[in-house]
DNA sequence: CAAGTCCCTTGAACCGTGAA
DNA sequence: TTCACGGTTCAAGGGACTTG
């Protein structure tokens, strides 16, 4: 619990808000200064009761943005109003705050050891304050398909305008950033902290959540957001972000090759009589890349010509994608003859299908390995002898990080492993 | 429409740093 | 030292698109 100090379903029993004075004080400035609307003065509101929910005739229900925040100030200012009343029989305030810092404000901020309410209760929450994150900062246009409609209607209506902009040149506590974060936890808050309210909408009533956890949310969207703008802006970080996504690309395919040669482990077996699947780590499998690991926008560009050339592309195809496939140096050649086999019996297994699929990618092969040192422990028949002597052997580093079993599975390696990798 | 293919978005995990 | 936080990297899941 902490800065309104609220648990949902707690009821009007609850304790007092454990705002600290420089919290209350923020908060409240916060709102000054950012909304349009003066904060109602304090006689406005008779019952200084904090968090009993105002009865609101359901028609004057806050139906848009400016309704809300109005109606968020003026439970501020009942706020306002209590701590006012009780400041002087806070005494055991230093007591409350020595708590306070042994408990974690959050309690759905991590994700782990969360029952599957909190979990779901916390995934509402998050889309509830992105989206409140881009109605308030004018991300998205609309946020319902209504909209559109009033959208050509009046082109200026205002609730599209945004009201306030985050700076992404600035990290997420810059004031500004916070500003809004803020100004969203706080209306989410109000929404949702109270299941009784017809503004509720979590999925589950009796899970609690802080204020706290909806500022931390809002604070993922941003680096989020953030992280996308640097990209738009940012060459280094443009190029930082593709090098990411080249290689969360490559990754994604290795394990869908990983994915399809399991498929074809069954047949494999029953043809074979052994087991293949100790080849198939997702790390051990052939690289399919579209550019080499380079900025050097010339070496792309020749390495994309060399590729379509292979392809024969011209024309209309000369656009489409190509991929290069990079064997793994370290494999021996009964290795890669398992993967061939596994594959031949997957392209098979596609064309019996009745029902064609998309066309894939073509895949060009020009002999070309990777380099990469595998991850995990291999078996001693997938490794080549002479890239093992030429690689590893001598090599303390490598040594250390390239790790081998002494034995073979049963059923590899049994036809000679040396003999399999002197033709190598 | 369903199935297959590709990959983008975004939540989660991880890592480094600076304050207490 | 621990803790909290910001930033970075990984990867699940879903969306876009194509084809029969």
């Amino acid at each position: 619990m902490d800065f309104y100090g609220h648990t949902p379903g707690a009821g009007p029993s609850n304790p007092q808000p454990q705002l600290t004075p420089q919290q209350y004080t923020m908060a409240l400035q916060m709102f000054q200064s950012t909304s349009h609307m003066p904060l109602a003065p304090p006689n406005y509101f008779p019952h200084p009761t904090p968090f009993t929910p105002p009865v609101i005739d359901p028609a004057l229900l806050p139906t848009n943005t400016d309704d809300r925040i109005t109606a968020l100030e003026r439970e501020l200012a009942e706020m306002k109003a209590e701590k006012n009343a009780t400041s002087h029989d806070q005494e055991p305030a230093s007591k409350r705050r020595k708590k306070s810092k042994t408990t974690s404000p959050y309690i759905l901020k991590d994700v782990k050891n969360l029952s599957k309410k909190q979990t779901a209760v916390r995934k509402s929450l998050m889309r509830l304050i992105k989206l409140e994150l881009s109605t308030l900062t004018g991300r998205i246009h609309s946020d319902s398909a209504s909209e559109s409609e009033s959208d050509s209607g009046s082109p200026s209506r205002p609730s599209v305008v945004p009201a306030m902009s985050f700076d992404f040149s600035s990290n997420v506590d810059a004031a500004q950033n916070l500003k809004i974060l803020t100004r969203a936890a706080d209306l989410i808050y109000q929404e949702q902290y109270d299941s009784t309210k017809t503004t509720f909408s979590l999925p589950h009533k009796n899970v609690s959540f802080t204020h706290a956890d909806l500022i931390e949310f809002g604070k993922t969207s941003f680096r989020n957001w953030k992280r996308v703008y640097k990209a738009e802006n940012d060459d280094t970080a443009a190029a930082n972000r593709r090098k990411q996504a080249s290689k969360g690309r490559q990754l994604m395919r290795r394990k869908e090759l990983k994915q399809g040669r399991l498929g074809a482990v069954k047949e494999y077996k029953s043809k074979y009589k052994r087991d293949p699947s100790c080849i198939l780590e997702t790390d051990w499998m052939t690289d399919e890349i579209s550019a080499p690991d380079t900025d050097n926008e010339n070496k792309r560009k020749a390495h994309r010509n060399l590729l379509t050339a292979a392809a024969k592309l011209d024309g209309d195809t000369i656009d489409d994608p190509v991929w290069e496939i990079l064997h793994p140096a370290f494999q021996s050649i009964e290795c890669s003859k398992i993967k061939r086999d596994l594959d031949s019996i997957k392209k098979k297994a596609k064309e019996e299908r009745k029902k064609r699929p998309r066309v894939t990618v073509r895949r060009i092969d020009l002999g070309n390995t990777h380099s990469r040192i595998p991850v995990g422990t291999l078996w001693p028949f997938m490794v080549g002898l002479d890239w093992y002597k030429a690689t590893i052997e001598g090599n303390r580093d490598l040594e250390d990080e390239f790790s081998m079993y002494t034995q073979n599975p049963k059923g590899f390696g049994d036809e000679g492993y040396s003999a399999d990798n002197e033709e190598e």
